[in-house]
DNA sequence: GTAGGGTTAG
């Protein structure tokens, strides 16, 4: 990993940097049939996985058609179609990439699914793929899914059984067990346990040094924060530009906006180039106070200096012009976004955007919303699907509820007590063939 | 970015 920005100047000498290869490599020839299971996969990925089952092509039983629509049917939360096509895949000896696991690894963890990605590691052996496999990026990757979940304790014993897998953990296995330890215990606790590693010979990278000193800066700790800083300094690890925004963003929490700010032009004397994420930091303030002026001043000033926004930076945008009810405006800049960068919108920027319209209760413009992320194959959250099945109830559009209460339903998300008792209401109370929907209703969640 | 390079901090 690159720790430091290439040719910084740290004001008394320059250090030698590690430049990333940039090997031209040539581009592969794609496979006819794996772009085709893509974008069949883009507008249904049940019927895609349908279509691979069914043997109707057999170029689609490689491993790229098949590790593609895997990644789009986790992508889209369905996890019964994961399911079904890993037992193809495991069963009919399709050869695997060690990297196909620690993708969905990722999507178990982020699905809050930590148990599934425990199963999936010790199932791998089962699987075609090539010797050495899971690798330690694997096993990270699920050591990481655990402690996100809190299952520390899994964690540190899987860590403890690493040699069984023939692996020797790495300093990025010491940060995740730290970072877990940080949550649970605290501070103190993290601190015994760095000194611990340190004896076996760990070696401290400038993320350690950064989740230490984001977790004092969140509990107000400004002055260890700093303490924090000089020590890795003095052991040769040099601050990045997370670290300083790690820095701001504990200042900011603080109150200490224009002390942050001032950080962020400070830190191209020490050596370090201003990044995105350093103003991120500010205009993420900005936004939670409600100063949208100074968040636009800010983009102004970033693009001024060439330093070009990317995705998160929208994202920052389009959640505090939501959560600042400027919905309409919010859309603009996800328009603006699409057809300036070419930028796709994630599925947070489709969940803020459907969020916020149903807060200002234009429920039309969240359906449609809604649709067009169904479309991009991102899945909604159960809280965002419940207040548009109550929104579009209570303004009588029970067609429409049912439609958004069936997605939810492929995708076994529990529908919320509210937004049942809005759809009961309207059926009920406003029609006259209530009795009847309601039954139709019923049917598939009793069945 | 998840086929084709891309683990931990943000």
């Amino acid at each position: 990993m690159l720790d430091r920005a290439p040719g910084i100047r740290t004001g008394l000498r320059r250090f030698p940097v590690r430049k990333r290869s940039r090997r031209k490599r040539q581009p592969k020839e794609p496979i006819p049939a794996v772009v085709d299971i893509k974008s069949a996969a883009a507008s249904d990925p049940s019927a895609a996985l349908r279509r691979i089952l069914s043997y109707d092509n057999p170029h689609l039983h490689d491993y790229p058609a098949c590790s593609a629509l895997l990644y789009r049917l986790a992508r889209a939360r369905l996890f019964p179609e994961v399911d079904s096509l890993l037992l193809f895949v495991c069963s009919q000896r399709v050869p695997c990439r060690d990297s196909l696991f620690s993708g969905l690894i990722r999507h178990f963890d982020r699905a809050s699914l930590p148990h599934k990605a425990l199963s999936l590691f010790f199932s791998i052996p089962s699987f075609n793929c090539p010797p050495g496999s899971p690798s330690l990026q694997t096993f990270n990757q699920l050591l990481d899914a655990l402690v996100n979940n809190g299952c520390d304790d899994e964690a540190e014993a899987l860590f403890d059984r690493c040699s069984e897998f023939r692996l020797l953990p790495n300093a990025i296995s010491y940060n995740i067990l730290l970072k877990g330890r940080l949550r649970r215990d605290g501070y103190i606790s993290a601190r015994k346990l760095l000194d611990e590693i340190l004896k076996r010979g760990f070696c401290p990278s400038v993320v350690t040094y950064n989740m230490l000193i984001g977790f004092v800066g969140r509990n107000g700790d400004l002055g260890i924060s700093m303490d924090l800083k000089d020590e890795m300094i003095r052991r040769g690890i040099y601050p990045n530009a997370i670290t300083y925004a790690i820095i701001m963003e504990g200042l900011c929490s603080s109150g200490k906006y224009d002390a942050a700010k001032k950080l962020m032009f400070d830190m191209e004397y020490m050596g370090c180039k201003t990044r995105l994420v350093n103003y991120g930091v500010l205009m993420s303030n900005c936004g939670r106070r409600g100063d949208l002026n100074e968040m636009n001043e800010l983009l102004a000033e970033m693009k001024k200096r060439n330093i070009k926004p990317d995705d998160v930076t929208y994202s920052i945008l389009i959640n505090y012009l939501c959560a600042n009810g400027k919905v309409d405006e919010a859309y603009k800049v996800l328009v603006e976004m699409q057809v300036k960068e070419g930028c796709k919108p994630n599925s947070a920027m489709y969940r803020m955007m459907v969020d916020g319209f149903c807060k200002i209760q234009n429920f039309e413009k969240g359906l449609a919303l809604l649709n067009a992320m169904l479309a991009s194959g991102h899945c909604p959250r159960s809280e965002t699907f419940g207040s548009l099945i109550s929104g579009l109830a209570k303004d009588g559009r029970v067609n429409d509820a049912c439609f958004v209460l069936e997605e939810m339903e492929k995708r076994m998300l529990c529908t919320c007590v509210g937004a049942w008792y809005s759809l009961v209401e309207t059926v009920c109370v406003k029609r006259d063939d209530g009795a009847d929907l309601l039954s139709g209703l019923l049917a598939p969640t009793l069945g």
